[in-house]
DNA sequence: CGAAAGGTTGATGTTGATCAAATAAAGTGG
DNA sequence: CCACTTTATTTGATCAACATCAACCTTTCG
């Protein structure tokens, strides 16, 4: 299997900077990016063999909230849902990450939410310690930490305007919108968009129930902006149509 | 004017990590980590002049969203209120910055959010140019930086769940609890809470309704839980009932 | 083929938004 | 310091969006 080499290429293909705070042409997609900027500086984690690859299945968990945090991901395919639950079940879902994405770099000593696979998923688990290191010795890959948590930071941030202030109809086109531009550039056409998660994590996504997930949709479907393909598989007719009910002027 | 001095007794008052992404003893209060962990490596940014002093009076804003990115600042005194717009004037307040708390650490060109004081300010800028420099030079400063920036995103995180599944009264009494917890341990006893904003930067807070924030207040006072000393002062006479509203168990 | 899980649609209920008015607090100029 | 204006907050009445409850349909998989 070459799945570390895989691994590698992806790495290697997303943008790293010369100051961390000052990045450029990190706007719009997340894949567009890869295109642009290449490598400049040794980033351990990306050229090393520091990480362990490992699959799991569909809905397992990988690790729970209040878990000792001992490791960091980076998914190389399928998808992962981060999510927080309340005592009595109620479940917010804080990010899907797709391939590329790391997850779980955090401050404390224990996960603050739980990771399951949203589908069947293959990782690669950097242990804390290492990454740890390679901060110390290598600014590269400090910065590409200090990048990815940025990027983590922003991403939530215009999820919590989406959960405080925009309507389920609202929400429904960003989170389309969102899914389709962090569609890998290759895969499929444009304006065809591939839901990895099922309706429920959808729900939880956008802080809404599953049945009016349901009707937003369908609702987009009777206006002739969408048309499903299937339950998991969304054709994007009029993108400007759903920008602007994403952002409210619609 | 002694603000350099107030500001360098603040930030080297706050807690460093002997690894950025294990780093002990950060849960709880913010505060509460000031008294236990101490200075362990150089940081330039604590210890240099490289910011400049600045104040800013009520309601002016320090940038907005899209505004090219030159600095990042700290907070000395008073309150600073990051946010997004929608085009229709819907807004979202994502967080509010107290004293000790820095921000407008990103990845993009511009900032993604617009910062406005609550109450008058006093701040210290620092370019990002200098930053990202002292950064490059001092693990020490990448790695403050860094636990900053995961800071935020736990909050972020917790803030996700509040706006997604939380209902109003459970939102006000989780808002009111970490108002407490962010509360300079010696400002006060421990069960007063002073609110530097007013009831709409509330509401834009927890996505709500300067109304609903209101009626949740005049409930929570009507039951016993809190009294209000003033508009902006409130006493929590039980702490334990809070709690539980807030995990929603109650 | 039949069971189980996931998704859609309909009827009804509830929470919080909206509209409206009263009250309280904070400024302002005399 | 007071009368007056302006702004902020509280309270009440009504409404709408979304949740809940329930049934039906569709897909998946043994």
């Amino acid at each position: 299997m070459s799945l570390t080499h895989e691994f590698q290429e992806d790495f290697s293909s997303r943008g790293a900077m010369d100051n961390v705070l000052s990045i450029g042409g990190a706007k719009g997609a997340r894949h567009a990016a890869s295109a642009i900027v290449r490598e400049a500086q040794p980033d351990v984690l990306a050229a090393g063999n520091l990480g362990v690859t490992l699959s799991l299945s569909r809905n397992k968990t990988l690790f729970e909230e209040g878990e000792k945090a001992d490791y960091s991901y980076r998914v190389i395919s399928g998808a992962v849902r981060l999510c927080k639950l309340l005592p009595d079940g109620r479940r917010q879902i804080s990010d899907f990450c797709l391939p590329g994405d790391t997850f779980g770099f955090i401050a404390e000593e224990s996960y603050t939410l739980t990771a399951e696979a949203v589908e069947d998923t293959v990782l690669v688990r950097y242990s804390r310690q290492t990454v740890g290191e390679a901060c110390k010795s290598f600014p590269a890959t400090s910065e590409r930490v200090l990048a990815e948590v940025l990027r983590e930071l922003s991403s939530a941030k215009s999820h919590l305007i989406m959960l405080g202030r925009q309507t389920a109809r609202e929400r429904i086109a960003s989170f389309l919108l969102m899914v389709l531009d962090r569609q890998p550039a290759d895969k499929y056409c444009d304006t065809r968009v591939y839901l990895p998660m099922g309706r429920q994590d959808i729900a939880d996504y956008l802080g809404l129930t599953i049945e009016t997930v349901s009707r937003a949709i369908s609702e987009l479907r009777r206006s002739g902006i969408v048309r499903a393909l299937s339950t998991r598989e969304i054709l994007i007719r009029d993108v400007d149509a759903l920008s602007e009910i994403s952002s409210g002027c619609a």
